[in-house]
RNA sequence: GCCGAAGUGGUGGAAUUGGUAGACACGCACGACUCAAAAUCGUGUGGGCUAGCCCCAUGAGGGUUCGACUCCCUCCUUCGGCACCA
């Protein structure tokens, strides 16, 4: 006998674990699968802290009790590890991104093992092995045979700090995400994956996800479907014309202008000879100024070009104005301009004195403040007057669309994905380029097409990564012509790596192809996926993406990679999020040794509802350490002289079975920790042996060392985890009697003790007799008896 | 500005087809043990007063209901997302 030392069974069980390697995946077809996964980390220098083990201790659990439940777990650990603190410190320290990120990767292991997880290690993936690179490598030439790889010219978010591209997700409120520093417009050759092909899909099938609706309602907005239509307005005296998205065909006959994006093809071309100067300094401006400038001026800026539009719906002449709050990027670049039912054109043509005519009126046919947004009743627009906009819309469509002058139309928010980086520690992007034949894919035979070492990591912000400096590297031979040709020297974006490593777990080896067909089916789609809520857009839209196009090219048959999704809260200190900068953050590694893995993980889970944020206080993991200190006590006593179990005993054991299920089911973890709590708090000074056994494999999921050694002290040989998950007995759950609330109108006046199954009349009896019930219906008429069985009796008085 | 989530004791939180608000834990107080402390164990702990068979109380105000943390309306605060997307 001796008290609880986790110093002393942690490491024996988490060896005894590797030893017979039970964390290994098992391969037994005949069981039913289940597919936990964790978001890989970037495996950064500073080690994981209490946040980062939130989302692990969380999917430790859920594969733990999986596995307790009969089911064949895969359960995988990776790095996802290209990425630019790596790289950034090799320029500031001239360490290669290689060994620094091997180093961290060896820390982050460590750590992961110490609290008790069951990764299978053999499946460990590093997204910056060449093994594993050669595939993204391979699916991206599979995307650009299918032409939704491209290289496109254009206007780029350029992160000045980075020195690279961004892609649009990754600008936040005109910053970049990962340095906060403002980015600018750059004119830069991209490599873009086309996304927006699949924008529909992605959209549609959201609907069929186990995810957190605001997770679904932000990829939702992100997508950003809007239907309406292009009209063409021809130009005055020209034979050009203008085409321009609108959702808004009903208010056609309160365009008074039309804007072009500075950036429009048109613009020089219209212009009038007396207008050019006046345009092009208005065009120079704009196009140095960021998005932020842009976004940021009050007062809406613009030039008018000198020429007309003719207005399909009247042929009204109206002007032609370029402005920079028309994007280049959406729609056509160009819009009509409906300034009596649209904030911005109104403020537009306040500035500028352009004609506002209301068209829309509200439904009872007044004419509301302007700019009035809402739909209405037409008015001011010939034989359209009087229709509803929703009316409206069809009608003027149908007519415009038989004259050729619009069609139906449908706009994303989302743009292509900009694919391209030009820094050095991602995946080479395996295409050559031949001055004779142009843009050639590399042979898949010859991927991986490795990255090089370079002497200088530096970014040269010019456009090229910092491969370009390497000669024998970019001068290669084209494989088609076989005359010389250079190499592509931009790299992937980290979230290459990341969109389809789940699919990799499942034959981590394997160097024929991505993965076996046969397990990927056995295996994938992920049943639960885990991780932060701030990949919310990103990686989980691009890794969405890429299932899709996999599914399109016969490697998955599904549509969507993850199952269930479950974010897990942030752990904040001071009320703020955890980091090193901050200098707030918790570290987890001394908690270990003082506390034991087991309380830390008990305490992630008892620290709060699992999906929102909660606070972290080092008394609280004081308050989970007592309670399996109390329950290893309640152990030793009870295994020095068993009780027998009783009907009561076997009540309460049934119940906790059927409390902790429920509660690990239904993602209400905080509430299991308090389960065992009010067990142990009920259990008095013994429990019998069936009791501890049931209790020792509930807790098994949550703490599975302590689990491990009180199931020998029970006198089993084998881990705790080849046991079953138990059942309840249905018949040992039901309760005979039950305490009754009694109220007087509402209030609560009492309780009564009384069999479940009582009549209202023998309830009402009992509780008519309570003197404070008594004193309450005193000189009072009841009027109305509530009786809700086993809950309430509540009589009205007057 | 638009969309969404949340607001419960000194603290973290529990309670949902509307039915005893505050489980469980932290903290605190008192007691036991101890020379003493720590640890441990036990008891108490939403607020109020006139101390009861009482009143008030789930961000504020209203509503529905026999009964509202829970449903509806208005507002406040905090957090998250989007933001000149036509």
């Amino acid at each position: 006998m001796g008290g609880y030392n986790h110093r002393e069974i942690e490491p024996k069980w988490q060896n005894y674990w590797d030893e017979n390697q039970l964390h290994m995946t098992t391969n037994d077809p005949s069981k039913p699968k289940f597919y936990c996964l964790d978001m890989f980390p970037y495996p950064s220098g500073s080690g994981l802290h209490v946040g980062h083990w939130r989302g692990y201790v969380l999917s430790d659990v859920w594969s733990r009790y999986k596995t307790l439940q009969g089911y064949q777990v895969l359960h995988p650990m990776g790095w996802d590890a290209f990425g630019l603190p790596a790289e950034n410190d090799a320029i500031a320290k001239g360490i290669h991104p290689r060994i620094s990120t091997e180093r961290n990767i060896i820390n982050f292991k460590r750590q992961l093992q110490e609290i008790g997880a069951m990764y299978d290690w053999s499946r460990e993936i590093d997204t910056t092995d060449p093994k594993y690179y050669k595939w993204t490598q391979w699916i991206f030439l599979q995307m650009y045979k299918h032409g939704l790889a491209y290289r496109k010219e254009m206007p780029i978010n350029f992160c000045p700090s980075c020195l690279t591209g961004l892609a649009n997700e990754e600008v936040v409120g005109g910053v970049c995400e990962r340095c906060g520093t403002q980015v600018e417009k750059k004119m830069l050759k991209q490599w873009m994956l086309k996304i927006t092909e699949y924008a529909d899909r992605l959209l549609d099938s959201l609907k069929t996800l186990d995810w957190p609706e605001k997770v679904l309602k932000m990829q939702e907005s992100w997508i950003g479907r809007s239907e309406g239509a292009d009209v063409k307005f021809s130009i005055a005296d020209s034979t050009k014309s203008i085409t321009v998205f609108t959702t808004r065909v009903d208010t056609l006959f309160g365009a008074t202008y039309l804007v072009l994006a500075p950036e429009h093809e048109l613009v020089n071309e219209i212009t009038n000879s007396d207008r050019t100067a006046a345009v092009q300094d208005y065009i120079n401006e704009a196009l140095t100024k960021s998005a932020v400038e842009r976004m940021a001026s009050k007062e809406k800026t613009g030039v008018f070009t000198g020429a007309y539009g003719i207005n399909p719906v009247n042929g009204e002449k109206i002007p032609i104005w370029v402005s920079d709050y028309v994007l280049i990027d959406y729609g056509s670049g160009a819009i009509m301009a409906v300034p009596a039912h649209d904030e911005r054109d109104f403020e537009f043509a306040d500035r500028f004195n352009i004609s506002i005519i209301p068209v829309i009126a509200t439904d009872d046919g007044n004419i509301p403040e302007l700019p009035y947004e809402e739909e209405g009743r037409l008015i001011n627009s010939d034989l359209y007057n009087n229709l509803s906009s929703d009316k409206a819309r069809k009608v003027i469509l149908k007519d415009l669309e038989k004259k050729g002058l619009a069609k139906r139309a449908v706009q994303y928010k989302m743009r292509d994905w900009v694919f391209s980086r030009q820094r050095y520690w991602g995946e080479p992007i395996p295409i050559i380029h031949c001055p004779a034949c142009g843009e050639v894919p590399v042979p898949e035979s010859e991927l991986p097409v490795m990255l090089p070492d370079v002497e200088n990591y530096q970014p040269t912000g010019t456009g090229e990564s910092p491969l370009a400096a390497i000669d024998d590297w970019v001068n290669t031979t084209c494989p088609l012509c076989g005359e010389n040709a250079k190499r592509e020297t931009n790299t992937m974006p980290q979230w290459a790596g990341s969109c389809w490593y789940f699919l990799r777990y499942v034959d981590p080896d394997n160097d024929k192809e991505l993965a076996d067909p046969q397990k990927i089916k056995y295996w994938t789609p992920v049943d639960l996926y885990v991780g932060g809520v701030e990949h919310a857009v990103l990686h989980l839209l691009y890794s969405r993406f890429y299932t899709m196009f996999l599914k399109d090219i016969g490697i998955v048959d599904y549509e969507e990679p993850f199952t269930r999704l479950f974010n897990q809260g942030m752990i904040t200190k001071d009320s703020i999020k955890m980091s090193k900068s901050k200098g707030n953050v918790v570290n987890p590694d001394e908690l270990v040794q003082h506390y034991g893995a087991d309380s830390l993980r008990l305490y992630e889970l008892f620290i709060g509802p699992p999906e929102v944020d909660s606070e972290w206080m080092d008394s609280g993991i004081e308050g989970v350490y007592r309670f399996i200190q109390r329950l290893w006590n309640l152990f030793e006593r009870s295994l020095e002289q068993l009780p027998q179990p009783t009907q009561e005993s076997e009540k309460r054991r049934n119940r906790l079975i059927a409390t902790i299920t429920e509660r690990i089911e239904s993602f209400k973890l905080n509430t299991v920790v308090s389960a065992f709590m009010e067990f142990i708090n009920d259990a008095g000074e013994r429990l019998d042996k069936k009791s501890l056994e049931t209790l020792v494999v509930l807790l098994a999921p949550m703490t599975p060392h302590l689990a491990e050694e009180l199931w020998r002290k029970l006198g089993y040989e084998q881990s705790v985890f080849q046991a079953k998950w138990p059942k309840a007995d249905p018949k040992m759950l039901v309760v005979d009697e039950v305490i009754v609330a009694v109220q007087v109108n509402g209030k609560t006046r009492a309780t009564v003790k009384v069999a479940v199954d009582a009549e209202e009349s023998q309830v009402s009896d009992a509780a008519v007799n309570i003197p404070s019930v008594k004193n309450s219906l005193a000189g009072k008429q009841v009027v109305k008896t509530i009786f809700v069985p086993g809950r309430i009796i509540n009589f009205v008085v007057r």
